[in-house]
DNA sequence: GCTAGTCTGTAGCAAGTGCTACAAGAGGAG
DNA sequence: CTCCTCTTGTAGCACTTGCTACAGACTAGC
């Protein structure tokens, strides 16, 4: 493989690290080249935009977050509704999925300023969403399921949201609170 | 009344009207003053800082949107949380507060940047969304009124963001499902 | 009149942005 | 060797950012 194909996952590799530790605060082409390790004129070299970089780096992260989520609860597994969103919930406020929902509602804001390469990189995340819950959820006949799971999102990222504005850590207050309010 | 006061007014109202059309996009000093019919030196002479531009007229919005809250739902009536989520989220999906609610989410998005005054104002506006809720959540003696009040609100939150995301219009289908879920 | 304070425009600065022109070294192919 | 492609550094461009220095204009009080 030539050495430019080499850097530029070297470099995604790196900038997944610091885009999910920084979030979007530092996404200047000069302070990505500095934490992958490289020249801003190298950065443009790997890649062809400030863009690609972005979805380059952006796209290996959701990888990594299917897989995890993929492996979290197997793919055969079907629960109700509130079962899997007790069971998201959980999930996606843990310590490591933590840092990812941060950038997650980051890049949705981006999205709505209709910045690239944000929109294409939510709506791709966002299938990815759908289809985990989809896959896993556990509905009557005759139900909206596109609905329900498009709720369930709601929720979890809902659930993000709110924990980080919060100086406290409510999440695990939440989680319980919604055992009482879901069916 | 001094003129830059008068000023200070128009500005702010003319700003409100800016932030909840185009969100946080267009937010530097000179698309501030364009749109607040002002050139940018005279918009830093009637506040110190760009920060309190944006300060000025978040808040402003923020006070509108407590009247308007309050407004929808009197302050007497105490629901539980399933006719209390149901009802906020039909009013915050409704045309008029959507618009809010974007900002919100880019809000909560550039506080997460550390990003000032945004921290300030998401946590003034967080703790106004809060109270509105307890002084209308009707819960048994002894539960965690606070972790009931912030799930609701992450659930209504979390039904903008995945709003702003969908292109189709999902808000009454997620309602509709949320029926269905809730107890 | 004169002075003091309030108001407003012109012009510009220093810093940071994404990106590029250009030259030069390295290393293989003929 | 020469030629050619791949790789890398230096320097800088055109632009936007928040903000300011400075000078002029207008009004109020004396």
């Amino acid at each position: 493989m030539s050495i430019r194909n080499e850097q530029r996952e070297r470099v995604i590799a790196l900038l997944s690290q610091h885009l999910l530790t920084t979030g979007l605060a530092q996404t200047s082409l000069r302070q990505l080249a500095r934490a992958a390790g490289v020249s801003d004129r190298m950065l443009l070299y790997y890649f062809t935009d400030k863009a690609e970089v972005l979805a380059a780096t952006m796209s290996a992260i959701a990888g990594q977050l299917v897989s995890g989520l993929a492996a979290a609860l197997p793919e055969g597994t079907r629960l109700p509704p509130r079962d899997l969103a007790l069971r998201a919930a959980s999930l996606t406020t843990g310590p490591e999925m933590r840092r990812f929902m941060r950038l997650w509602v980051e890049m949705v804001a981006a999205a709505a300023k209709n910045e690239e390469p944000y929109k294409a990189i939510v709506a791709q995340i966002m299938a990815g969403f759908r289809s985990w819950v989809d896959a896993r959820l556990d509905l009557p006949e005759g139900t909206d399921r596109a609905a329900v799971a498009s709720a369930l999102i709601a929720l979890i990222d809902g659930l993000a949201l709110v924990d980080i504005c919060s100086e406290t850590d409510m999440a695990p207050r939440m989680a319980g609170a919604l055992e009482a309010i879901l069916t």
